[in-house]
Parts: structure tokens; C-alpha cells; sequence
DNA sequence: CTACCATTCAAACGATCGTTTGACGCGACG
DNA sequence: CGTCGCGTCAAACGATCGTTTGAATGGTAG
């Protein structure tokens, strides 16, 4: 079953065409008509839907994005909770949310994109949705972190966990210019990538 | 001196203006209009002595990527050369020429910023365009490498040093969601941040 | 001075952008 | 049956996009 099926809704059908071309062609890239076009919609109905092209940005993140830091929050505290838990343990519990839903649905690898590509894009307005909505997050992790790196302050620690995020981040987006010839086991790559990231991580955050 | 002032003649103008905005706003992001605007030019110069938006792209890339590379290039050769040679040594001589250049000029760091762009930008022509003039450089820093680690096979190795690409690249540009309040020493941050992430590549491409 | 060439300029081109409009089909409800 | 509201539709809005045009400009060579 396709996203353009006439079981999803006219609204389903651009969320989930737009994440697809978001992740394709950026955010300033993707034009209405093409989202509408692919999605077997009258062009009017993303205004009729979500007001803006804006909103419907903002709403291909907040579908999946609640749910990714409801599952990353829940993942943090059952790490933190374990006594003597370590670096890796809080790593993981930022990553591997993302990881399953990168595999549990059609768009979700896409979204991940999405997601690569909003952290890359300097656009203001985009920025303070996500820090608005997200920010405290990303503040939890960031104390978890400090608690298990007490020789870092402040300013360094968020200064590494900025990079470590934005390689993360990339790497799970799959961005790259060297094309892979087989995609067969990509999900056991990407699981593996995601052991290797926690390891790249946790040895920088820990020096 | 600015990169308005009238001692830069209209075609260097548009190149530096260019790069800073494509940095801030993408490619598609970025009009013609604002470029030649900030540029204090006329609209009709950047056909006048590029051709086209895209070639104006392509040429922003020129400009820098050829002494880039040329320097990495250099780097590498030396590297190879000391008998006994590391996995760090290899990964300096990648890293160490974009942290030079993103320091020895204004318009370098937005260069930076404009390779990374580049690299989330998934557009099959900018990066065939990338491929065709500096896949080599890959290439060659690709077999530096994997003689530096005979345990993984091509496909393997290919995979990794994408990962180590994409962290390296998007950690220079400087990307982040977390506003750092001193930008005073922002230089030995950059230098200290390369020194990181040569630790994290090094470690993850071992394992 | 004249002729020429490179460059700059205002203006306009057609295309495409995000957005708005008003009519239309149609099931729900009194 | 009438009507109300939701969703869809074709069409058009003004703005902005990359690009092109043709005239004006200014320096240089014959």
C-alpha cells in the first residue's frame, strides 16, 4: 500500500509525499506543486490542510518528532535510572530511538533525512520551531551527560555534544558521496553504524 | 576591505557574496537578487560573467576547492611518505588543509559551510559535478586508508569513511543547534574540535 | 575623431512560486 | 426536501524567480 493509496487521506497523503521530497530536494527545493502532484492532490489543499507551506513543514516534523523524543525520553530515564550506567548507555538511548523509526515505516527513513537536512538548514524561523518545541530534549541529555562528565563545563560540554549530535545525526541520514552498490542488509549497516557512532561519540565526549 | 568595496572588481564581488549567502541560505535558498544586491551590482552581471546560477555555483566551488585539494593532496603525500606512518597522520592531511583555509581568509568559512551544504544537498548535478573534478582526491585518500587497515574490504571501507566524511565536514561547518555565547577564541575551538574528531574517525575506523 | 570592445545598466521576458478565490459535489441533519 | 458545512476543484492572484535584451557607458587602438 502506497502513500498515494485512496486509503490514506488527503491529508496523510501530503504529510507523508511531502517528508519524501523534503528529504530529496530540501525544504526550499520541494515547490507545493510538486508535493501535490505526487500526491494525487489539488494544489489548494495543502492551504486548506495546514495553512502555510511553513505549517506543513512544521507539522512533517511534529508528526514524528513527538513520538521520537517521547520514545528517547523514555530510553534516558530507564538508562539513568540503572545504577553505574555509562556514557554509552545515554548515547544509545538518543540514537537508538531514531534507528527504529528509521526501519519501522516507509517514511521514517525518510524523516530522518528530514531531520539531517533541518540541522543543516540556517533558517531561522525553522530553528526556533525546533528549539521551542524540542529544546528541553535535548536539555536532558545534556544534563545526563554533564552528570557522567563532571570535568567538562558548561560551554564545552554543550560545545561537544553539538558536534557529536551533528555526526550522528548525518550519519544515520545516510548522506554520502560514495554510492553502495548493495542495499540489501542496509538495516543491519545502519545498526551497525549506529555501534560505531557510540563508540566515535563516547571517546571524544570522554577525553 | 570589504568584499563590497569598489577595489574587488564586480566578478570577484559576486563570487565572495555568493558564498557567504549560499552559506546562509542554500542554493535554492539564495536569489540572484540578494547576490547581486549585497554585491552592489547589477542583476544582469551574474549571466553576464558566469552564464547561469548554476555556473556561478560551480564556480564558487572552483575557486576554493582546487587549492583545497591540492593542499590536502600534498598533506597526504607527505603523510604516506614517513615510514610507519598512522591512521592520524592520513586523517590530518584531510582535515587540517579546510581548517587552514577556513581561517586565512573571510571568506573561507563560509566555504566550509558551503562544502557542507553541498553535502546535504542530495541535487544529482552539483554532486556529479563534485564527482567528476575531485572524486580522485577521494579515491586516493580511499586507498591511503585501506592500506592502513587491510581487515576491511572495499565495500566496508567505503562505508565507514562516508560516516567519518559527513561527522568531519559537518563538525567544520560550524553547524549546531546550541548557540555558543563566546565566539572569542573561536579559532583555537576550531583546532581543538579537529583534534576530536580525528580521535573519533580514528577510533571508529580501527574497530 | 572614429571605431571598437568590454562592461554596466534599466527594463522586460516567460516561468514558477505560495497563496487565495469562488464555484461545485455531496453526505449529514432538521 | 432544503440547507448547511466540509472537502475538492480549476483558475487566477501578485510576487519573485533565472534569464535575456538593447541601449548607454567608458576606455583603448587605429
Amino acid at each position: 500500500m502506497r502513500e498515494n493509496s485512496p486509503n490514506f487521506s488527503t491529508r496523510e497523503r501530503i504529510l507523508g509525499v511531502a517528508e519524501s521530497l523534503f528529504a530529496q530536494h530540501g525544504f526550499s527545493g520541494a515547490s507545493l506543486r510538486q508535493v501535490t502532484a505526487a500526491a494525487k492532490v489539488n494544489l489548494a489543499a495543502v492551504n486548506y490542510h495546514f495553512g502555510s507551506k511553513d505549517s506543513l513543514i512544521e507539522e512533517v516534523f511534529r508528526r514524528r518528532l513527538d513520538e521520537l523524543n517521547r520514545r528517547r525520553l523514555d530510553a534516558l530515564a530507564a538508562a539513568t535510572a540503572k545504577p553505574g550506567h555509562r556514557l554509552e548507555d545515554v548515547l544509545e538511548a538518543f540514537v537508538r530511538p531514531a534507528l527504529e523509526q528509521s526501519m519501522d515505516s516507509a517514511g521514517g527513513a525518510a524523516f530522518v533525512r528530514v531531520l539531517a537536512r533541518a540541522y543543516a538548514e540556517h533558517d531561522e524561523r525553522l530553528r526556533r520551531f525546533l528549539s521551542d518545541n524540542y529544546g528541553h530534549v535535548l536539555r536532558e541529555f545534556a544534563a545526563a551527560f554533564g552528570a557522567l562528565l563532571p570535568h567538562l563545563d558548561k560551554e564545552e560540554l554543550y560545545w561537544r555534544l553539538d558536534i557529536v549530535a551533528g555526526a550522528l545525526t548525518y550519519a544515520m541520514a545516510d548522506f554520502g558521496v560514495i554510492k553502495r552498490k548493495h542495499d540489501v542488509s542496509e538495516h543491519s549497516h545502519r545498526e551497525r553504524t549506529v555501534e560505531h557512532l557510540i563508540r566515535f561519540a563516547a571517546a571524544g565526549l570522554r577525553e
